[in-house]
DNA sequence: CTGTTAGCGCGTTCAC
DNA sequence: GTGAACGCGCTAACAG
């Protein structure tokens, strides 16, 4: 039974309207000084807060943006999750963050309104969303690795830095590198892919795909792991990894070290993503750094802009990703 | 301008209790199939998405379980929120984080109502928010490695594995024994503390106490690491380190080979916590794993408990932390 | 089987 | 300066 608006109008003998002035607009000079400050501290002293669901429904505002993940996990996700609240709570906003997952059934909290939707990465799931779910014409604005290009986006391109760490790993005398990967159905649109294969071709070299299926975090790395052991003990040892993510590349380092191999003087390996794990390991892993935080802030910009004017032209960016050379 | 209940009554000349009706209750055969299907028909076309914060206001039920917890970051407290949404998920809840820092300002997201809240961690941080909030009496419980011991809680305590690895770290004739941790106002009663004082002074060797300023999770690392460089090089090398949590001990690990050290030849390091990464790192790092997914778990179920029964004796529980020897 | 009514907690006219 | 009345979108009790 939280206390209401009502409820101390009732004790103090107010109507709910003085009540709720006082308790909204501070600066509204429509009240008596002694009301003002009487109904003040009885709200406190009964504890009273207010039910944002109900304000939400009358104001037509909830001063909330959501952010719309595949996950919040791993610790990638996790910083996308840490630099949108950020900068959202800066601006005097909360923020809800809704795992929409990769795939499946629509989320519940999806329901709850908000003023705008911060949407990360997976652009088609964004696209089906929306179209499937008829979503109210809240702004949102599309931002991460794979954008919809049919919103406001901020979209980070690998394709460059991908084709530098190729070149690197080859320019190293590398002869044999893999590609290892989790299987989707995007795999060959996929920026990294497309630049190491056309990189390995160019170089005159043997394409070598190394795939595990695409299972839930909490195993991801022991999968990449495993995986690596098996191909290795299979195929033998590689000269190189080129890794899709952070997650695979320290997965696939553990399962080297399994095998007595050496990083890098046996196997390089390359990431990508940029977490800060790789800078603590021991050699640190070399990848692909994306700046997230910059992408983060672009977007929660964008969307504030789109709040503002509904009727903005399409609102495009994109951030640049860099190769980073390290001990791997 | 979502569509709403009664732009989809007015379309079928229907009244809006007969809409909800369809919407609501799938098994009510109170309506004539014609009806039901034309309204769910037209619902799906029209891209109807009910107002989550309506419909809980009409309810007085959300749906809803909120996490508060001090932070969601690192990833310590990410897979928290991970195992906290999978479990709630899978009971037909949807789950609201909620970030509310380690001290400061309320944040408006805990004024979004909720049927029930799991509360991680910082129990004297979650006592003064109940307080000072005057929070509406929904359940609470309280879990996580700091709880309040006046509510529902699942706690784990850090006493014996702390013990242990201190044990553990003396049997391998370590004698300059340092405590590595940011500082806090509760150290001298956190038990990973006390542990090491009490093992060192039974043990007849001297505390070293290493500490840094609890800074923001984003340079809590690197802070880490220059804190061990710059002692190191102040006071000689330690034969071991005992971290406060794996973040610092990661960093520790860093900074020591900043200083062409060697683990565990050189220092041996012993982390808390158990995250992942720690199995991931060469060598592997020795730590405390707490049971992070069966806390959790028990947490959920406590309030599942609450929330059917509030007259409930008040529910206490605590998980077993173990120290695990690593290569480290 | 379906419509009418009331009310969830709050903000906001418009009177007084 | 303050109160009464209405509506936000939805559910629930009660009619019919």
């Amino acid at each position: 039974m939280p206390v209401t608006l009502s409820d101390i109008a009732e004790r103090l003998n107010l109507s709910t309207s003085t009540v709720s002035r006082v308790l909204n607009g501070q600066d509204d000079p429509l009240i008596s000084k002694a009301t003002r400050e009487l109904v003040a501290a009885t709200a406190k002293e009964m504890g009273y807060r207010p039910n944002a669901a109900a304000r939400a429904l009358a104001k037509g505002r909830t001063n909330v943006v959501a952010l719309w993940t595949v996950s919040i996990f791993p610790v990638f996700y996790s910083q996308v999750v840490r630099l949108c609240t950020e900068s959202v709570k800066s601006s005097g906003y909360s923020i809800r963050v809704v795992d929409i997952g990769r795939s499946g059934a629509r989320v519940g909290s999806i329901n709850w309104p908000s003023d705008g939707v911060l949407a990360f990465d997976s652009g088609s799931r964004i696209e089906q969303l929306i179209a499937s779910a008829g979503h109210p014409k809240v702004p949102i604005v599309n931002f991460g690795l794979n954008c919809a290009h049919s919103l406001d986006h901020v979209s980070v391109n690998l394709l460059k830095p991908s084709t530098e760490a190729m070149r690197h790993l080859i320019s190293l005398g590398r002869k044999r590198i893999a590609y290892v990967a989790p299987t989707e159905s995007e795999d060959f649109k996929d920026p990294r892919c497309v630049a190491y294969y056309d990189a390995m071709t160019q170089a005159g070299l043997n394409a070598e795909f190394v795939s595990f299926d695409r299972v839930p975090p909490a195993v991801y790395r022991s999968v990449a792991r495993q995986t690596i052991c098996g191909y290795v003990q299979d195929s033998g040892v590689p000269d190189a990894l080129f890794c899709y993510d952070d997650e695979t590349a320290i997965g696939a380092c553990r399962g080297l070290h399994d095998l007595g191999l050496r990083i890098p003087e046996d196997v390089a390996v390359v990431g990508c993503n940029g977490i800060e794990e790789t800078q603590y390991h021991n050699p640190p892993i070399s990848t692909i750094i994306v700046p997230l935080e910059e992408m983060c802030r672009r977007a929660w910009r964008f969307l504030q802009n789109r709040m503002i004017n509904p009727d903005l032209p399409i609102q495009e960016a994109e951030v640049k990703a860099v190769f980073e050379a390290r001990g791997s």
